[in-house]
DNA sequence: CTTAAAACCTAGTTATCCGATAGGGTAATA
DNA sequence: TATTACCCTATCGGATAACTAGGTTTTAAG
């Protein structure tokens, strides 16, 4: 299950790519507007600008703004900064990989195997999507 | 991400499936071979007897055993009751769907229709697996 | 008939994490 | 210089995951 702090970026990010290009928006703007709670959306936004989707401006007549292209930002890497591993097991990720503690033998492993298929189809449908797509 | 209960009780059903048919195994037995919390293990394949996937022997030279071929168990049906929910949203959930507190209209929502996008994908990959495919 | 073995069942514990909130601090602008 | 709005840390209640305890019932064997 998709955690609400990466529901909410992804909602958050797709009202600000909605905007004219260089737009600024204010964290209560999009709070309102797609009922968000203010404080978690604030920090929400926070790592997205941190991770380089987004740049900020303070004082009077700030607000969060696109720093690239719509079509540019891939939801695998929206999804991993804000969820963490796509994988449904840590010992089928790509980029949070984690040994099991039982599975002597990954390649043995029955389970290990089918949710590598889940993974590659996940990942196809979600590299293929951009930020773009959700506008 | 999945669970452990469901991740332990895929393998355990493997276990199972793996002997000649109809034989019967104990918990003690695949808790040690697949190193599974043996009264961990115990909960979840009363769980899985008690949706129909198991038959099981009490007392003395007792144990778990298949009900069916091993090929006409899905893998979809197993991780929904092990599990819950196969979709990264309860909105686009077909078994256990909920509607979002946001959202005003869920068929306007650009996160739905990306997950839906997702779980068809994943639903298609655990339809085509059974238990067979596991052994 | 007794005993040991095995599944059954209810309930409780512990630990972690999610979602949210509190309360300032800091920088930019009018 | 006051206001606006982002920046940062800390905390907290509730839910859930993972596991544990301890007893009950059923069965086979001696």
């Amino acid at each position: 299950m998709l955690s609400k702090k990466t529901k909410y970026g992804l909602k958050a990010l797709a009202f600000i790519a909605r905007q004219e290009k260089g737009e600024k928006v204010q964290i209560a703007t999009i709070s309102e507007s797609e009922n968000i709670s203010h404080k978690f959306l604030e920090s929400i936004l926070l790592t997205l600008r941190k991770a380089g989707f987004l740049g900020a401006k303070k004082g009077k007549g700030g607000g969060y703004y696109m720093l690239k292209e719509a079509s540019e930002i891939k939801m695998t890497d929206v999804i991993r900064t804000l969820e963490g591993p796509i994988a449904m097991l840590p010992c089928v990720s790509l980029n949070y990989y984690e040994k099991c503690d039982d599975c002597p033998d990954e390649d043995a492993c029955s389970v290990h195997k089918l949710m590598i298929q889940v993974r590659d189809n996940t990942l196809q449908v979600l590299r293929n999507n951009t930020l773009a797509d959700l506008v």
